[in-house]
DNA sequence: CTCACTTACGTAAACGTTTACGTAGAAACA
DNA sequence: TGTTTCTACGTAAACGTTTACGTAAGTGAG
């Protein structure tokens, strides 16, 4: 049996908006009173039901959060950023995995506009003009984690692809390295692009290179496979290299595997940088040298101003989130 | 502006019943009208709310996971699985990351109760009294996934650890080896205590080791670091071992850097066997061999059986899923 | 003692659906 | 033609809350 606070008043013997009151702790009762209520509440075991809550308050208290993937190391520490603190707010969070699919992306639209979440996190994935219309039209407040959109003006979380690139290009100099390479993962405009013009500033900032890229290898995607497939097509276009950046950590592991294959020693033979800080960079053998994103402080925060809009209904502004050159075992001082 | 049914059905000259009726596809009107009828919806861009609908059907179409991360691959994997059944049956789940503390668990129990969920998953974790109790009153059906439950009889959808470690062992044992050792995870009743005592019969059921368990090292948890830390301390006790079997990707990964680390090269001088098979497994360098356990086709099975319970009302059973051995290159034919 | 406030409630409408029940007209049948 | 059965709707209650509004009793000032 699941009680409603129609029980409760009738049991307590006041009417539904005394209990719903001390409920709420809005004023208009005596001590007396909630004490009994509050008793009753207690025998019964009643919980209020969020769903007739939801329906007259018009706030669900549960915000939406879109994904790629769910399935990531990436994916994971975002999403853990943003539900502690939806949690804290006493609210909860749907996930969606999108599998980069339009279509897939629009049912889900469709499902959390019927579900009236309070608002919406959209992450790591380009935003299309469909999305943005349907989103508008929503009227939910939206930020974009890991990505931003240079079509909208919408608010976002991320750091600087363009600048993490660069130090990532630099650190590399400053190790003595003249020869570096770059596998990046895509010509995405949000990772892959200013990834790479961030490595090539830094190399034109330090004289280094020839402007004919044959030192940069455009991939397909950021994953694994991909790097150890490239790497060696790589090599072959820049065999004096001695050191390489990737746009990812899991390219960063498949070169890294791809190299060992063939015989080098990393970071003897090359030295190796990557792109995210995630857990395997860490377990890496060698553990891999790496450039962070704090991606579950950035879950916090774009949970965090989301919130903000909610409350005040004031626009959240763009947060660049500082990036840093986490220092391990694959890249040699020459 | 966002419109209610009402609106729908004052332009297009109908009730709000019939609206129902066409939206809901029952019987009871002309093609006409429900021309009609689609037009309006069509042209206002009416969205039924799922909150009042969910009100009045006692249905939300909205599924609780419980995870104590939901930052790991491992997690990751899992919510992939249910996630994508979920969606499939136009209703989505609320993710909660328990973070393995009890009070969080209970509020997060709390909260899902409050919004109504039609039923709950609980992943790797144990299953306290409390909170079976809890759930019991809640009233909604509960499975287990990747865990079980010795103390109540609730489905649950999982792979014999015990099984699963035996196969381990006996795949080191067909390689030729005889002094194995093994890194477990703890002394918990799910994972820990089953692994161990599948390793310890497949070891024994080859007449191989003593009793006295020096090859085995109880660690705390399944992670990197306590791999890490804890394979020197095994070595020492066990110097003549050849192979080692660890409870976990993980820990085989800690095991793995401790070992190349003090100079040992895998597989030559040590062979190792990881269980879980995680994305990592396959960018270790060497890539690690292991067992496999169908984390995503686990997720599917218990959101699927969770479905059925829902729909048809009758219990789901106990899915014990198979488990593979996955060989890469970190095992060595003696 | 009267008047104005305040306190402590209760009543009932509203939120946006679904659905049991009723009914008018058409169709079918005897 | 009269009766029955469908079909195609409409009416209104119900789901479980919140909240605007009303009101009776109590309190304090003059």
């Amino acid at each position: 049996m699941v009680y409603t606070i129609k029980d409760v008043a009738k049991q307590a013997r006041v009417s539904t908006a005394t209990v719903s009151r001390i409920l709420n702790n809005q004023p208009g009762y005596s001590e007396k009173t909630k004490a009994k209520v509050l008793q009753v509440i207690e025998e019964l075991g009643y919980e209020p039901n969020a769903v007739a809550r939801g329906l007259v308050k018009k706030r669900t208290h549960t915000i939406g959060v879109l994904f790629p993937s769910v399935s990531s190391l990436f994916s994971g520490k975002l999403l853990s950023g943003i539900e502690s603190v939806t949690h804290a707010k006493e609210s909860s969070v749907i996930v969606c995995h999108t599998q980069e699919l339009g279509s897939k992306t629009m049912k889900y639209l469709h499902l959390l506009n019927e579900k009236r979440i309070d608002g919406l996190i959209f992450a790591s994935e380009v935003l299309k003009g469909e999305y943005y219309d349907y989103i508008q039209k929503m009227g939910v407040p939206l930020v974009l984690l890991a990505t931003e959109s240079p079509e909208f003006q919408v608010p976002y979380v991320k750091v600087s692809d363009y600048q993490a690139s660069y130090s990532a290009a630099r650190y590399l100099i400053e190790k003595g390295h003249t020869k570096i390479g770059m596998i990046s993962g895509g010509d995405d405009v949000i990772a892959g692009i200013p990834r790479i013009e961030g490595f090539k500033q830094a190399l034109k900032d330090h004289a280094l290179l020839p402007l004919n890229e044959e030192n940069i290898f455009w991939g397909e995607d950021f994953g694994y496979k991909e790097g150890k497939k490239n790497f060696p097509f790589l090599l072959k276009r820049f065999p004096n290299m001695t050191a390489l950046f990737c746009a990812s950590d899991h390219l960063a592991m498949g070169a890294m595997s791809a190299a060992v294959e063939i015989g080098m020693k990393i970071p003897e033979d090359l030295s190796i940088i990557g792109y995210d800080n995630l857990p395997i960079a860490e377990m890496a053998t060698p553990p891999l040298t790496t450039v962070e994103q704090p991606l579950e402080e950035m879950g916090k925060r774009a949970a965090a101003g989301l919130f903000r809009m909610l409350e005040s209904g004031d626009k959240m502004r763009a947060e660049i989130m500082p990036h840093q050159i986490i220092e391990r075992k694959t890249v040699k001082h020459l």
